[in-house]
DNA sequence: CAGAATCTAATGGAAAACCAGTAGAAAAAA
DNA sequence: TTTTTTCTACTGGTTTTCCATTAGATTCTG
């Protein structure tokens, strides 16, 4: 499993083409590759791993392909071929994105930011066995700042409901008599969807409902 | 200023070293260059290009740089240098930031996941003195999908200002006492900027300035 | 089935937002 | 220097949101 006790074998699942001929540059360059594959889709790369596994060492994974869920898809990863090293691979310096990814089994995550030598360090501790990331990475995950330590408040439907009718501009009377209830249920039901989220009014609910993708 | 009369020099002004790589070896491989310059900075970039404005060509422009504001830089760009071609060139598939940025002067637009050929035509026919979008971009610009239609509606400075306390979830007696004004002209401010936006109420204020990018 | 979670509903009151209009002072643009 | 825009401020409202608390009915789950 050592870095150098034979050329590694690569694979970039990615659809940027830019992005893929700076890796393939930077690894050549700085890695003993034998061989370096591209796949542009989840879909395409998971056929070509089933026949693959064996030889495959790395996986530098984009977690946000056009045909697929990255975090899903590592995991399948994962399952497919568990001596494969996966690496995640994006723009989103995402906290609870990375643990997720970190779940399903990755060893690590870079940020399309990155440096070269980060890339090549992370990869070479990756295959040595140990979780590595990107400088800015190792910060988000060590001194997770106020806005990504939020956990998603659990909602009920009624909750994903309502607040969806918030966020469309509907006053709690016109979401009363929408749902054919009472307009005070809608008002404990405001109520609760703010002190779930911590916002001092409706305002900051929006936001980060936005914030959270939620609608 | 054609793209054969002579080779040409051309500044990649963004801040991913993986993707200078990709945009270098695509480049030099395709294009009859003289030179390639990197900088990964706004400020950087404008110092480099006050004393080399006669020579270059091309800029290729991330539109979300770390230390500016990429539509203002196009500006800051073409008043500096108005005969070299911007190119914008980003991830985001906004409408409005696409035509923004062209009101600004810039020659095109190129999206991150653009393929080799799309990136060498663009340039080449921004050279030529063509306005030139990537596919993913002509296809966007061409069918304004509903929510990216409407426009940026002028703020005034104030309201700007009154906006953005108001996302931050502040009253209308906090936001005057914080301004030192009368209460009145707030909400005052907060009635402009509903009927600017078309709002029926903070809801609606608070997620199409989100949308347009104004928090 | 029993306990937990969710949805429902209410009282009663305070604060904030929203509405329509008016209008003077200050600053910016023509 | 006019003209226009922006910022300011007010009257006198109505509507809506926000707060604290309680509690029955229903639905889900161990």
């Amino acid at each position: 499993m050592s870095p150098h006790s034979r050329p590694i074998v690569i694979a970039i699942v990615e659809d940027h083409p830019i992005v893929i001929e700076g890796l393939r540059k930077i690894l050549s360059r700085d890695l003993p590759v034998q061989e370096i594959v591209e796949h542009h889709t989840g879909a395409g790369f998971l056929r070509y791993l089933a026949s693959n596994k064996q030889t495959l060492d790395v996986v530098l994974l984009d977690i946000t392909l056009p045909d697929a869920n990255g975090v899903e898809l590592c995991a399948e990863i994962k399952r497919l071929s568990p001596g494969t090293v996966v690496l995640g691979f994006s723009n989103h310096s995402d906290r609870s994105l990375v643990l997720q990814l970190l779940s399903q089994g990755a060893s690590g995550y870079l940020l399309k930011n990155a440096t070269a030598a980060e890339i090549i360090q992370c990869i070479t501790e990756a295959l040595q066995g140990q979780i590595s990331f990107s400088d800015q990475i190792k910060q988000i995950i060590a001194k997770p700042s106020a806005n990504q330590l939020k956990p998603i408040p659990p909602l009920t439907k009624r909750e994903k409901q309502v607040l969806r009718m918030i966020a469309d501009e509907k006053t709690s009377t016109e979401i009363s008599e929408e749902l054919m209830v009472s307009p005070f249920t809608i008002e404990t039901h405001r109520r609760n969807l703010m002190q779930k989220f911590g916002a001092k009014n409706v305002v900051g609910l929006i936001k980060i409902a936005t914030e959270l993708r939620l609608l």
